[in-house]
DNA sequence: CTGAAAGCGCTAACAC
DNA sequence: GTGTTAGCGCTTTCAG
């Protein structure tokens, strides 16, 4: 059994209000008895019960991080930020991995609301989610991640993805590319709408055509870009230059396209989005545009907690994309 | 304010333990009740309180992952190992990252104590923890992962670390190498030490001389692999290949060989251990010594449950390092 | 099968 | 300054 402050004030010979108040440094307790009492509970090796408190205290300093896809390390990069500064502010955090499955995020939510965490930050797998939150009066503060909410009660941090796309775009273009095509994403999701907006508005500029290509279902592994890539090749619709909506998915069109004797960047120009660890390796050398990770972890944690505390409005923060030129973009 | 059972208790017209054995599927209770009492809790919209449910039956059906480093892709594959399990079976899991940092590592502890977590997974920084832990009488159960404990009342999941070592280097002395040198970790770690003593056994069967380049720190990023090699050029001390304890370092390796002119594998061959996912990209195409990661990852979960529901006494379990043969290493 | 009541460990009025 | 007391929302005896 563990021991309680109630163990503790038998001890100290004084009430376990007093002890409560002495662990918790209230002003007006004797400062005497109030270190006695501490050398006590130290003695006995007490250790508080956050469950207790968070009963009484109606919080539980816990908030939870969902995110789709803990393997893709744009997220473990947002994750540190979040921790971090979490962390520093005496927060715990839940990291709940949803496995690009709208059913797991919801789950995930109703378990952390029974846990009562204090709040949440979301990276959504699609707008469904987001209307599910709104809906089911979740009543726990929500900040969301990589994805604008057309509401302004919601609060948010993303890049300007149209921008990341129009950047992307722009930047081959300048190359001298004609024939550029995009790959990536699912239409419930706001970043890549955004993105693919931003591509054909870059294009259009220049009166040139856009080539969508969609990757099926919520698959946003390497191997997507890998297939995708593939279809084009089947279908004899090879562009000069592809932008793909992340470097995961750039990384498997390097690959599939490397594989079917096309050389990256004389043959091919690849540009991603995201700037993960890998890409910058040399071998890799992936031109991309990059996000601020870290940045977008640490600040939702910010919005979030201020959320909790009730110091803040709701807030809408979008951060500046930039691009990143190394090597898999040539000249056309 | 959130709905309680007492809420539900009154509009049912039923005493509020009545409510709970009805919420709960208590055998001893009409059926009809049962089902009424169900359906205002759902019309009034609630939510069970985790909280207070774990105030009384002393669990949270909550477990923690504590890793070093989360943006070390190893750890996130076996961090869905561990989550999967626990989601399966109706526990929610921590992630916390520690940063290489012991003393984050140990006030984590201390958290996740007062926070009444079940169980704790942990890959710990250095053996320094695992003393802690004993010391502390935590009073949680832990399970280890990557790191034995010489003490068979505890619990780890690993694989051979000694095997590891001593595989990787009989393929390098198979390719016929004779000037092979180490590069990694500290000495507080038991895989580092397991896998230099594989190393050096396997050089020993053979009369070689073995060459320990041991990284300052607790630092194991990509840089720590590039700046002792970087070393090794200055003290013109370059092997024909390396045994590097992870492949993070051995992408740090291969960086700074080429970066310095050394092609690889024809001037000189690098193998790593862990099998990361980015090794795998065919313009890296590390040759490796495999762990089974996301299978650390649910072993691990499944022994801490057990644990936890007292159906099992400590267990250590030792996986199998598998060789993964790709192009970073060639005949000398 | 259901109700009454105790209590999990703690905080926060309210007295004194 | 300190003690007394009432809960936080729930589970679980113990009666009936």
């Amino acid at each position: 059994m563990a021991v309680t402050i109630k163990d503790i004030a038998k001890v100290a010979g004084v009430s376990y209000a007093t002890v409560s108040r002495a662990l918790n440094d209230h002003p007006e307790i004797n400062v005497i008895t109030k270190e006695k009492i501490k050398e006590i509970a130290q003695q006995m090796g007490y250790t508080p019960n956050a469950v207790a408190r968070g009963l009484v205290k109606k919080n539980t300093e816990m908030i939870a991080l969902l995110i789709p896809d803990i393997t893709n390390p744009f997220y473990p990069e947002v994750a540190r930020g979040v921790e971090d500064y979490a962390r520093e502010n005496g927060y715990c955090v839940f990291l709940c991995n949803t496995n690009w499955d709208e059913e797991n995020e919801q789950k995930y939510l109703t378990i952390l609301k029974e846990r009562r965490v204090d709040g949440i930050i979301i990276a959504p797998v699609s707008t469904d989610t987001i209307d599910y939150v709104s809906d089911s009066k979740l009543d726990i503060p929500v900040v969301y991640i990589g994805s604008r909410v057309d509401c302004n009660k919601s609060n948010y941090v993303v890049i300007d993805d149209f921008k990341a796309g129009y950047m992307a775009t722009e930047y081959l273009m300048k190359l001298g590319h004609s024939n550029i095509a995009f790959i990536g994403g699912h239409d419930k999701s706001t970043s890549h709408i955004d993105r693919i907006n931003g591509y054909k508005q870059a294009l259009k500029e220049n009166r040139l055509e856009a080539d969508i290509n969609s990757i099926k279902g919520y698959s946003f592994k390497k191997e997507s870009g890998y297939g995708t890539f593939l279809k084009m090749v089947k279908n004899r619709k090879v562009p000069t230059a592809i932008v793909a909506e992340n470097d995961i998915i750039a990384l498997g069109i390097m690959e599939a396209a490397e594989k079917h004797g096309y050389d990256v960047p004389k043959d091919i120009s690849i540009i991603g989005i995201d700037d993960i660890e890998f890409g910058s390796l040399p071998k890799i050398n992936l031109t991309t545009v990059a996000q601020p990770k870290f940045d977008i972890g640490r600040k939702s944690a910010d919005i979030l907690l201020d959320l909790i505390s009730g110091s803040a409005d709701s807030k809408q923060i979008i951060l500046e994309p930039f691009l990143i030129v190394r090597g898999t973009c040539g000249k056309y």
